[in-house]
DNA sequence: CAAGTTTTTGAGCGACTGCTCAACTGCCCG
DNA sequence: CGGGCAGTTGAGCAGTCGCTCAAAAACTTG
């Protein structure tokens, strides 16, 4: 066999996991459900993989990495919450039917009883906080009110309120569109306080310097 | 046997559901080892329920309106975005080890690719969502800013986000907890903008009313 | 072409799944 | 006391699970 043939292989099984993952839920991926996806025999999920937990961890990587890789450019050009919102939307709408964010979702629900599992969804999660917290230091360093947030734990609760999103969305799409709304109308009242005359600037400066001390 | 007995038993499977499904997770929850975790036999569940989806359906109703009944009193003493945020966050802790928050989460992950099950979770989650929309309406009333934000879709984002950070809790601790904080000082800062005297108040709802109506 | 290595396969193991069922228990009512 | 019945049980069925393994197939090298 070739060497591409390995490798063309297991990115045939990593392809069927997430599809997999996201078709049919954590609870249904099965190394035969991922290589009847792949189209492949079941046997080479441990040939190449040892087990299936090592296999859906790196599928778990394998689609964070190509995920961030691709939108990396858009998300450099991002400079305010409210595109980082519309981002997101964007992003989920593009991916939905391969679902590779969702997979994020169904491996953090298998991943809170499986210790191999969780250190690699941890670490795939840790990929987009990261370029989330790139992209909120240099929102919140823009803005004159930057100094009263913190981009490190925002950039989490961001990434982990998009996780629960989507799961939401899974069972009711109107209601996690309208939460998505209210969110980027959020985005959009913060950017007009940016925009305040210098008046109203320092007054508002002063008195965030004065509830965020105590 | 009395009907009581009836009841005990249903309650039984019901609590072993929802202690199975937070400690084990869905793909390990199955009539046997929630029947394990009851203490009953395990064909007791379909006697009772029919299906293991029919009975986490109904563990899912359950918990849930066990747990909003629970804290309705306290939601009802809710007056800031603070307060919901801190609330969030105690309730979370007392519920850790019983984990009726985190069912939700588990189930919203199985109940991507199974109708029955997804319609029961998001009646779950809607009762959440109510709770808090009650909370929000009342919040946002009491405040200067409150007619820029939607009460209906921040419901839905905070419920929704909530799961997720919850998720993200189960994989990395630590990090849920930075997430956490800085919500809770984006609060301070949003109840800061509401004590702005009349002046800078009067300065930026002009300038949010210029941005929200394009 | 033959020998050797890597990859792929189908069959099969024990354990588990959802679910059924006949048999059994304990209670109410006549 | 004796049916009748709601509730409970363990055994068992067909199917899937993770995983193993010997053998076949595909490819590389001499």
């Amino acid at each position: 066999m070739s060497p591409q043939a390995r490798a063309q292989t297991r990115e045939k099984l990593l392809d069927g996991a997430i599809r997999t993952l996201t078709e049919q839920g954590i609870a249904k991926t099965s190394a035969r459900s991922v290589a009847a996806a792949a189209g492949v025999n079941q046997a080479l999920v441990f040939y190449h993989f040892g087990s299936v937990d090592e296999l859906l961890s790196e599928a778990c990587r394998y689609a964070t990495e190509q995920r961030v890789a691709r939108y990396r450019e858009r998300l450099a050009g991002i400079s305010s919450l409210g595109e980082l919102l519309a981002f997101g939307r964007e992003m989920h709408e593009e991916e939905r039917e391969a679902g590779h964010v969702a997979v994020l979702a169904q491996l953090l629900a298998g991943a809170q009883t499986q210790p191999r599992l969780a250190d690699a969804t941890a670490a795939g999660l840790s990929l987009w906080v990261a370029e989330v917290e790139k992209v909120l230091v240099r929102v919140l360093a823009a803005s004159p009110l930057g100094e009263f947030a913190d981009p490190v734990g925002l950039a989490r609760a961001v990434a982990a309120s998009f996780v629960g999103i989507e799961l939401y969305e899974g069972v009711d799409r109107d209601g996690a569109g309208r939460a998505l709304d209210a969110l980027e109308q959020l985005a959009t009242v913060a950017a007009a306080l940016d925009e305040l005359g210098p008046v109203a600037q320092r007054a508002v400066r002063h008195r965030l310097r004065r509830a965020t001390r105590g």
